[in-house]
This record gives structure tokens, C-alpha cells and sequence, in this order.
DNA sequence: GGCTATGCGGAAAGACTTTCCATGAACGCT
DNA sequence: AGCGTTCATGGAAAGTCTTTCCGCATAGCC
């Protein structure tokens, strides 16, 4: 299921040009990519049957729509059934704030980052979470205060 | 500059199904928001130049492209220094295999998302950071387990 | 009440995507 | 070495979607 597709030098080029900007023509990827459209054209779409390529997004400033706020909160559990991991996924899922969460090996249990207007968001966002999910150990949030760099481009 | 741009509740909505899926065509998008073609593509236009809509692009599965590894390393400093800073900033775009850097309040002074290929991989990474920048008081990398949640869709 | 600014919608023009089919190269087999 | 098969490429046509142009309606303002 998740292995990993046998990708030429060629649809490598192509990825790392749609990962960083999917809006140009398929005319112009071709033949940056040394191709004419319609070889560029199958490729892509195989890379999108082969589950490589997922989406397309469009990517929104989230300060210009009043979001300006990103917060990083470690969890720490003290329960770690199945039950509370089930709950725990439930309540990340129903909570639009969080638009990240991983489970990491190690101290720290789960990794969110969570996207709020103001100070105030973060409050109403961190009741409803803390509500949400039983048995918390430890909840600690780390405010950004600069994105220093993020890319939706893999280093391939 | 980072002001928020006035946005009525179509333009919202727009935005929201953009940020879910950009591959859709424009009467589709424009039919599910309760318009014709023509006054949808200038809001979106009109988004884009206002820098609302920052780009386009494809979403590719890490491990489909042989990245199978997260590792999130908090990073602390002895030197808050205005070089140090500049010098640690250049480090971090010359690195491709950081996806995302941000400075943060509190205890840790950023926290990096890396992606790799392996163990040997991050070694290999780690190696070439602690060489790139000086003065690292500690650096702790947490590997992710599994991705619990992840969305480019904000909570508009 | 008339004027202006603003946003919407219809239709045509233009550009791009998608398909179809033919060609050529690479590979394996006899 | 010769043959056949497979696979990817490329050209051209068809189809679809984007983009533009222009007229209309509405709301705010004088």
C-alpha cells in the first residue's frame, strides 16, 4: 500500500515542479521537463492513479484571512488504549483549529500545530480541546512567532 | 502589509473549497458558491493579487516518493544575536530537507520539521545542520509515528 | 429623482487539456 | 542476428475550460 512508485529522473523533475507550483501551464512543464505535452500529460495523470500526487491545493495566507495565530501543543497521555487513541483521533478530527497532528516516539505523546485569530481563540480552542479528550497528561502550547521557512516541496 | 483582507462570505467559501481541492473547474466551484463563472474567476483573481491565494500546487505522498521519515527538531540557542540569526536562517534554506522552520516563544527557540528517507538519512542531515550553524545549546529530534491529522484547508 | 460605482451574468474568443493514432526505440526471444 | 512485442514519445484534432468583453441590475449618494 504506502511503498514506494518507481519514479524516472524525468517524473521527479515533474513532481518538483508541481510541488512548487502547480497554476502553469502543462505545455510549459513539458518542456521544461525536456517533453512534449502529451507524454508530460500521462505521466502526471499515472502519478496521480499511483496515489504520488494526491491533490491540488490552493494555498491561503493566513493572515490575510485573519488567522495569524499558529500554536504548537505537545500532549502528553496517560492513558494509551486503544479506546482513548480512538477518542483522541475523533476529537483532532473535529477540531477544524488543528490543521497538524502527529504521534511522535518518545516524551512527547502527540504534536498539534493549531491555527486561532487571537489569544482568545487559542482559549476557547484549548477548552473545547482539553473537554474533547480524557485522561490528558500534560498539555503544553508554544506560540510562533515568525515562519522562518515552509515549503510544500519535498526534498526529492 | 500582512493586514486581513476584507472577505465576504462568499469569497470564504471560495476559499474554503480552493484550499480542499484546486484541480476542480471554475463553473463547478462557481455553481457550488451560487455564481456564474465569470464573477467567481474575478474574486479568485482578485484574491490572488491581493495575496489571499498565495499559489497553487500539487500535494505528493512522502513515502510514495521514497521519504518515508518526520523528525521534528526543537532547536535552542546560546546566541540571540542578530548574526546568528541571519547566519541560522541561511542554513535553513540551504537545507532542502527542512519542510518547515518557525521561531517560537518559550523554552524552545524553533521547531523544524525534517523530512528523510532514513535513519541514515537524518544522520546524514543532522550532520550538515550542527556543521552549518554554531552556537546549538541543544537539538532534539522527536520522530513522527504516524500522521495523525494534516490539512492545508484553514478554519475559516 | 437622477447619477455613479459596484457586482453579476451571457456570450464569444482564446487557450489549454485530453484523446486518438502513428512512429520509433528498447528489450526479450527464438 | 533477426524477429516480434512492448512501451514511451510526438503530432494533430477534438473537446473543455478559462478569460475577456459588454450590457444590466442594484445600492449608495448627492
Amino acid at each position: 500500500m504506502a511503498g514506494a512508485a518507481e519514479l524516472d529522473r524525468i517524473d521527479r523533475e515533474i513532481l518538483r515542479l508541481l510541488m512548487q507550483d502547480a497554476s502553469r501551464s502543462l505545455a510549459e512543464i513539458a518542456q521544461e521537463v525536456g517533453l512534449t505535452p502529451t507524454p508530460c500529460w500521462k505521466r502526471i495523470k499515472r502519478m496521480e492513479e499511483q496515489g504520488v500526487i494526491t491533490g491540488r491545493v490552493a494555498l491561503v495566507d493566513a493572515e490575510r484571512v485573519g488567522l495569524p495565530i499558529s500554536v504548537f501543543v505537545a500532549v502528553e497521555t496517560g492513558d494509551h488504549s486503544a479506546d482513548w487513541i480512538a477518542r483522541f483521533a475523533a476529537a483532532v478530527e473535529s477540531l477544524p483549529e488543528i490543521v497538524e497532528c502527529w504521534r511522535l516516539g518518545g516524551d512527547v505523546d502527540y504534536l498539534l500545530r493549531v491555527v486561532v485569530p487571537d489569544m482568545a481563540g487559542y482559549d476557547a480552542f484549548y477548552r473545547r480541546f482539553v473537554a474533547a479528550v480524557p485522561a490528558l497528561r500534560k498539555v503544553t502550547g508554544r506560540f510562533a512567532m515568525e515562519r522562518v521557512k515552509r515549503t510544500t516541496a519535498l526534498p526529492i
